[in-house]
DNA sequence: AAAATACTTGACGTTAACGTGAACATACAA
DNA sequence: TTGTATGTTCACGTTAACGTCAAGTATTTT
């Protein structure tokens, strides 16, 4: 058997990708990677290329996108029968609006960790001035 | 009635911080509320001390704490006989880890833009070729 | 008092991405 | 050949924080 040729079994990808069997299947499943079950049996093979799109899923999981945006590529990579031009853009849209998600993510934390910084200050400086009433705090709305 | 101990149903204070009657009874239900019921009827009525309670839960919740954490901190508040004290530094222990948290995500959040950005320019540039074969993309790895 | 509005208690539904277990078939090692 | 590792297909379980009925009670308005 040529190496190029060269068949996997699930539990091997799995271990190479450090992934589950279960999370190769549900991939199968939700129809992000077609049936790779040869036809005389029922066990899955997976050549190099099928891994390689494994890693492509993994890698846009990675990126934030989830998998049923992937699927949607997926299914029009098929119907424009693999018109690498047309997906592409679509790739790129998806990848815009979920960077923005991201900016938007990172502000709020970022206002997030000023907001508990600030709250953190409050109790400890309540903590140092043992004479105060510190009963308050606890149904007080810090920042607000 | 004096104004202090003015009391409010369940819709009132709902519409009043913008949540449903059904999270206040969830609140509830997880034990973070108290039974806010009165002895004759099935009616809860919430004093304004028990809606800045609510407040600071969802302050809290903002804060980026889950209602099984305030639940520790409420069982302690309680076990401690409501020693402030005793409170505080586990409040802010939780917030400080909170801020670990966040500090992490932020920066892979930071890390995943750059990533997505890599990637991105990698795409528009092989739109940009027209005479190259695009259909590597698809199954390749981006910065990896 | 009738109608409209609000409150009550269940209890099942939702979302994502698998985890987990059962019960069975297949495959390679000793 | 017998073990043991690995594969297969269901199909229910998990997590958080509520959403969403349904069916009945209570309150308030007209």
């Amino acid at each position: 058997m040529s190496n190029v040729n060269e068949k996997f079994k699930i539990g091997q990808v799995a271990r190479q990708l450090e992934i589950s069997t279960r999370t190769i299947r549900y991939y199968e499943e939700v129809g992000l990677m077609g049936d790779n079950r040869v036809e005389s049996g029922s066990i899955r093979f997976y050549s190099k290329a099928e891994i390689l799109r494994l890693r492509f899923i993994l890698k846009l999981k990675e990126l934030g996108i989830t998998l049923k945006e992937m699927k949607k590529i997926a299914v029009n990579y098929e119907l424009n029968n693999q018109a690498t031009d047309r997906i592409l853009p679509q790739l790129i849209d998806i990848l815009d609006s979920n960077l923005k998600g991201i900016e938007v993510k990172i502000d709020n934390l970022t206002a997030l960790r000023t907001d508990i910084n600030g709250y953190r200050r409050r109790i400890i400086d309540l903590l140092q001035q043992p004479e105060m009433d510190k009963s308050q705090v606890v149904n007080e709305c810090p920042a607000a």
